[in-house]
DNA sequence: TAGATTGTTAATCGATTAACAATC
DNA sequence: TAGATTGTTAATCGATTAACAATC
């Protein structure tokens, strides 16, 4: 079983795959599996899974294979699926409004707990239960509720500043769907940076390219 | 210069990136780039740029590095930019309807021209100028306009139910949004399965992890 | 026990980086 | 021409796959 820290970045992007998986295995009512069988339903190797699953510890039996319950119980405290971190959405225009209703948080180690944006004609309207704030409170907000995560559903232009800003303000984490590479000089600042758009660009050349 | 099809995944995720800084240099007036510079601006090395670029033909100079401008072009035409590709998005709940509105289709080489949704209250109502309509009409639709590409914003349960339907009406390009892993057999299928959830489990696990 | 399947080491494969001759 | 920087080949690195002894 390695450090965390020492876990591949391939290795982790897998990680929530086999969680989900697993979870319809759970609900299809399957025990146990092998790594043989689970491989073949996720198109992957079996000698992938059990390379993948020793990063973090042998889960598995011999002669037996993996219990499934177990299995997706132990990933989802290696995700960390159980904690409770604070999230802020930055910017609720479509995108952010939609990212606030259809993400199930709460599966996901999350809580969304307040929502900013700096329109003065969305501030005091409701999405998702809460109550849409004025960039103005972000501070005494931060102070008090210690949120850990933020979601950037902002323009490209105010993307570098506001996540900086928001790095004072104790954000650890960056959600960032803007059309912007954001990257954080300071240690210990996590980026997931997604570029919707760029999916789709490499649909349409796949496409174009079949 | 090597055959489309045998250009690496790897590749090709980076070429919508390389677009998108090109057209930054571009906004800002950079004429040349050298490798070098490009890579400090990316945070890439300058050997991958050359690597990757010259998959595709030899676009630089020696002794001169890159003209932007060409560059940008360029690589808009391997990525198929000025192509309209005929879209229809399937599902127009929440994250349906930010994915119409959100994204710039036009500069990614495809038209959003029809949007489904099987909820009768919705069928009728507009979202980005189109009429949303009723999956009845969804063949008569492809027969006619021949829509090559699909946004599926629709519950895991019916994700490969329809896909399977679409393919019968021409669809070769699935943008998966579903909670489901959509994986289609015939060949000349391109798919990209966008997992949002996956994405945030993966940045809370490196936030747990620092 | 015998059979099955893991955990783990070794081999392969592919992607990234380094080096440098070609050349603008 | 001399300097700069590419295009491209070779070296390195990491990730995936295969093999097999350990063991349930």
């Amino acid at each position: 079983m390695a450090k965390s820290g020492s876990i591949s970045a391939s290795v982790i992007k897998r990680l929530p795959r086999y969680y989900r998986f697993l979870g319809v295995l759970l609900k299809e009512g399957v025990e146990r599996i092998s790594s043989q069988e689970l491989a073949s339903r996720m198109k992957l190797t079996a000698s992938q899974i059990r390379q993948d699953l020793n990063c973090f510890g042998g889960f598995g039996q011999q002669g037996y294979g993996y219990n499934v319950e177990g299995l997706h119980e132990e990933i989802g405290k290696i995700l960390g699926v159980d904690k409770t971190v604070g999230a802020i959405l930055i910017g609720a225009g479509n995108l952010g409004k939609a990212i606030a209703t259809h993400i199930n948080f709460s599966t996901r180690g999350c809580k969304l707990i307040g929502i900013f944006d700096a329109d003065e004609k969305l501030v005091g309207t409701s999405v998702a239960g809460l109550a849409i704030r004025s960039p103005l409170e972000l501070q005494s907000f931060c102070a008090a509720e210690k949120p850990k995560l933020a979601i950037l559903c902002i323009p490209k232009t105010s993307t570098q500043d506001i996540a900086d800003q928001l790095v004072k303000l104790g954000i650890k984490a960056f959600w960032n769907y803007s059309h912007y590479d954001l990257s954080i000089d300071h240690e210990n600042i996590v980026v997931e940076n997604v570029h919707l758009g760029d999916s789709l660009l490499t649909l349409t050349y796949r496409l174009n390219n079949l």
